[in-house]
DNA sequence: GTGGTCTAGACCACA
DNA sequence: GTGGTCTAGACCACT
């Protein structure tokens, strides 16, 4: 279900906030939908317990989970409400880092847009076949 | 010259690093430029000569950059390599992570390719004025 | 486990980068075994961690370890990769100043060669005691 | 004459050393012979004038040149005399570096020897020339 | 517990 | 003047 890296510079509890995040934006996880529990998904994963946890309360956090005691934790129902100026910002900044790394990969304007387009492909594909 | 913030998550050296690299990518900076002095730039920024030296000879270590022991840091041609296939995955990633986040922002594909158009548009006319 | 010598001129943190190279070129140390962490190696030695830290980073950006964030660093599995053709002519050229050297030592071919052996007929020694 | 490169990371007076003393081993520099002028050599060089000096300090505390006042530097004739053990030391740690690199190259024994081989046979071709 | 970052300040080699 | 190395000691993020 999820794939995580240990060695990737990413750490571990946002890789698991990126993927169940990924998942919904792919519609592979849907309102409602229930999520492993913490101790189910640590040993699955072979990580400690602490890290899923840590992935968890920051979801919920977000907005984009949420736990019902005894019950289990729920992927919510979004509401796209406008981001705050500063996080734009930084997305904005974290688009120009990738271009700028791009330019010394060789790769400029138009081999970024066609990824751009393969990510929305791939992700609108994944909702389709639901 | 430079601009930090000790506040961003992104570490002091590597701002330095993306600061030059941003710089090269716009012309701001031409091969065999000569870069502020490691003490010079430290003071300049208030922060500690290690942290630019750190930030030095990673950029170094990249092939942006050239130290000339005893004269000096200087800008280096960049002839542009094809990157291993590992980077581009690595762009690759990042891009889709920022593709993620923006959804949840309620910005989408049209918004991101405006968003590249605008950074891309910014390079250029940076590099026009010299 | 490791030897390092603050008189000679080769930097500290270079000194433990080649021993962990050679230990692993010998097969003293395998494919994903743990090294010891930075502050154990470094009170062990008698240096900064800083400097442990360094020569650490160091062996990551080469490929021979890898860290797994607050689990350690580990040696990883080399695959032996044809080097970029300066790293060749650097490695010759220091293998024709090493020769220069030994003509004025007194020196020549054939002790050289006989030297070699000796290099290699230890590597294979320490690699069979496993 | 000599060929130096400021970018390289050995010292520029300790290329200036390393020429001369292969220059010396080839037959390219003959015992008597004499040594351009520290001015002379520097500005042809296009380096600091100290530089050629320390280098030529060095050199004439090895016993490899010696400076007469008012007429220049020569070349001393060289009496191979047996290197201090310390120096053999060193020399066979050189070596050993060496091949523990070329293992991380993908170059070994055969290989090195090969190269051995070439570094002699391009020596004494140099020596026949004259 | 792990490594990563940063500071302050020292000393050294090189040009 | 330049950058490189090392120390001592602090703080932080991650597991």
């Amino acid at each position: 279900m999820f794939q995580i890296d240990p060695k990737q510079p990413m750490p571990l509890y946002e890789q698991i906030i990126q993927q169940v995040k990924e998942m919904y934006a792919k519609g592979l996880l849907k309102p409602n939908e229930k999520l492993p529990s913490v101790r189910e998904l640590a040993s699955h994963m072979v990580i400690n317990p602490n890290t899923v946890s840590k992935a968890y309360q920051e979801l919920e956090r977000q907005g984009i989970i949420a736990t019902i005691r005894g019950r289990g934790t729920f992927i919510v129902k979004q509401d796209i409400k406008p981001a705050p100026p500063t996080d734009i910002t930084r997305l904005k900044d974290t688009l120009k880092q990738v271009v700028i790394n791009c330019y010394y990969a060789g790769y400029f304007k138009n081999d970024l847009i066609e990824w751009l387009e393969d990510i929305y492909t791939e992700m609108e594909e994944k909702a389709d076949e639901d």
